[in-house]
RNA sequence: GGGCAAGUAGCCAAGUGGCCAACGGCAACAGACUGUAAAUCUGUCCUCUUCGGAGUUCGGUGGUUCGAAUCCAUCCUUGCCCA
C-alpha cells in the first residue's frame, strides 16, 4: 500500500491534487504543514497534521514542519466569519517557542536520515521582506479576482463583517510559503486541513506562474463528532498536548469517553494499528460494545504517542482506581492511592475548620471546586455531587471530621467523571 | 463627505415605553437511562445569595419619562449604496 492509499483508507484524505500520488511514488518528496503559533501549546486538533507528517516521514519522504511566526502574525481567515484580533509580538514569540518544542517530539529530526525532519519559520523569510519587494515579487503575480474566489474570502464578503486588507493577503503570505520552501528546500508537496485548500491552492499557483514550476498539495479531513459537536473540547475547554495543561489522564479519558461511531473512524486516523488490526477490533466491538474495546485501543495508543508509556501507565491506573469498582467505598482506597492519583484536581483545607463542621455549600466553595456558594448549591440539589463517592443529595450535609479518609483526604465528584481531592491541613 | 441599515447574554436570534434578567435555538454543565458511549427525557445556564431575594446588563455617553433594550441627542463600530 503506498502512502496515499494507506491515507485514503484511514479517512484522512479530503482533497486531493492530481498527480500527487504520481510524485509521491516517484522520488522521496519533501512536504510540509504549517502551524500558526495562535496558542502557546498545540492541541488535538493539530493532531492530525502531525500525523500526516509522521505517515510521510514513515513512507520515506521528508517532512517539514513549518512554524507561522509570519502567518500568525496575519491571522487566517479561514472558516473565520470575523476579523481576529492581532496577537502581540511577546505573546506569538512565545507561541512559536512552546509549538516548535512540542513539534520537535512527535518527528525524527536525525539528521543521519536522508529524509529526517525539519522545523522552519516562515518569520525567518518574511521579516526583512519589504512590503515593496511583496507586492512586486508576489502580488503581481495573482489577481484580485483569484483572491477573491476563494472560499474564505467569499463568505466574508458575502457576510456582514467584512474583512481587512491584512487578512485578505493572508493567502498570498502563506502562499509565498510554499514558493519559498519550494525554491529552497525543494519542497513540493503541502498538506492540511481541508479548510486551508484554498491558501495552499494560492502557494501552487504561485509557484507555477512564478516559476513554471509544479506542486502538489492534499488536505485532510476537519475532524467531527458524530453529534456535531466541536471536537476536542470538554468541560475544561481545548485537549492540549501540553502536560502542563490537559494532564496524561484526562487526554486519556478524552479519548476513552468517544461514542462508538466516532472511536471507528478516529481509531483509523489517530493510530498507527493496520488495517487488519483496526478490522478486528472493531469486529470485536461490534460483537461487545459495553466493553468499549475501540475506546480503550483508542485512548491506549493515542496517548503513548503523546505522552508516552509512562505517563499512560499512570493514567490508567488512575482510571482503574476510580471507575473499575465504582460502588467501592472510597474509604478502601489507600493513602497511596489518593496520593498518587494524577489528573485528579487537589486542594487543601484547613482541617480544624473541617473538625469543627462546616455545611457542605460553603465547603465546596471555598476549596475552590466551585466558584461560588450559589452554583455548588444548585449542583448539590440537582444531585451533581459526591462526597466520598456517596451521592450529596441535599445542600444542609454537614462535613465534619468523619468524613476524611486516614484523617486527612476527601475526595469530591463533581459529575460522575470529574474527581476532587481535597486535603485537610 | 452624503444616503440607508445594523450593533441584545459564549454564539445565532426575538423583543420596539411598564407583564424584561429579557421568547426561542445552538453550544455548555448536571441528573435519569446506559457501557465512564450515542440517542432520548429532565434540570441549570449574567453575578452574588442566608434561596426569601439583592445587584449589574441589551455598542458608549448624555437626555426625555413616575418608568427605557425599547423614545431623543451624540459618539463609536460594522455592512450596503452614492461621491
Amino acid at each position: 500500500m503506498n502512502l496515499i492509499q494507506e491515507l485514503r483508507w484511514r479517512g484522512m484524505i479530503q482533497d486531493i491534487m492530481p498527480g500527487t500520488e504520481e510524485q509521491l511514488n516517484k522520488e522521496m518528496t519533501s512536504a510540509y504543514i504549517g502551524f500558526d503559533p495562535t496558542a502557546d501549546s498545540l492541541h488535538i486538533g493539530s493532531l492530525v497534521p502531525i500525523l500526516l507528517l509522521v505517515h510521510l516521514q514513515k513512507a520515506g519522504h521528508k517532512p517539514f514542519a513549518l512554524v507561522g511566526g509570519a502567518t500568525g502574525m496575519v491571522g487566517d481567515p479561514s472558516g473565520k466569519s470575523e476579523e481576529r484580533n492581532l496577537l502581540s509580538e511577546e505573546v506569538l514569540k512565545r507561541n512559536q517557542e512552546g509549538v516548535k518544542k512540542q513539534l520537535m517530539q512527535y518527528l525524527d529530526f536525525d539528521p543521519a536520515r536522508p529524509n529526517s525532519a525539519e522545523m522552519v519559520n516562515n518569520y525567518d523569510w518574511f521579516k526583512d521582506f519589504t512590503f515593496l519587494h511583496f507586492i512586486r515579487d508576489v502580488g503581481k503575480h495573482i489577481t484580485v479576482n483569484y483572491m477573491m474566489s476563494k472560499d474564505s474570502v467569499k463568505k466574508r464578503l458575502e457576510g456582514d463583517s467584512g474583512m481587512s486588507f491584512t487578512e485578505f493577503t493572508y493567502q498570498l503570505v502563506q502562499g509565498f510559503d510554499f514558493y519559498w520552501l519550494y525554491k529552497n528546500k525543494n519542497c513540493k508537496l503541502q498538506m492540511g486541513g481541508s479548510d486551508q485548500w484554498g491558501n495552499i491552492v494560492t502557494g501552487t499557483e504561485l509557484i507555477r506562474r512564478k516559476d513554471g514550476g509544479e506542486a502538489f498539495a492534499f488536505t485532510c479531513p476537519l475532524i467531527t463528532k458524530a453529534d456535531g459537536g466541536k471536537f476536542g473540547k470538554t468541560e475544561k475547554g481545548n485537549v492540549w498536548l501540553d502536560p502542563q495543561k490537559t494532564t496524561p489522564y484526562q487526554f486519556y479519558q478524552f479519548w476513552l469517553n468517544a461514542s462508538d461511531e466516532d472511536a471507528e473512524k478516529w481509531i483509523k486516523i489517530f493510530t498507527f494499528l493496520t488495517k487488519d488490526a483496526i478490522d478486528i477490533l472493531i469486529h470485536e466491538h461490534k460483537m461487545n460494545p459495553a466493553s468499549r474495546t475501540l475506546q480503550k485501543t483508542l485512548a491506549l495508543e493515542i496517548t503513548v504517542f503523546v505522552h508516552g508509556k509512562e505517563e499512560l501507565e499512570k493514567a490508567l491506573e488512575t482510571t482503574e482506581k476510580l471507575f473499575a469498582n465504582q460502588n467501592a467505598p472510597a474509604e478502601s482506597l489507600s493513602v497511596d492511592d489518593l496520593e498518587q492519583m494524577e489528573g485528579v484536581i487537589k486542594s487543601i483545607y484547613e482541617k480544624n475548620k473541617i473538625e469543627a463542621g462546616i455545611d457542605i455549600v460553603s465547603f465546596l466553595a471555598e476549596t475552590g471546586i466551585f466558584p461560588s456558594k450559589g452554583e455548588a448549591r444548585k449542583m448539590v440539589q440537582g444531585g451533581g455531587v459526591s462526597i466520598n463517592r456517596k451521592k450529596a443529595g441535599t445542600a444542609d450535609i454537614n462535613i465534619d471530621a468523619a468524613f476524611l479518609l486516614h484523617k486527612k483526604y476527601i475526595l469530591v465528584q463533581k459529575g460522575k467523571k470529574n474527581y476532587y481531592l481535597v486535603e485537610a491541613i
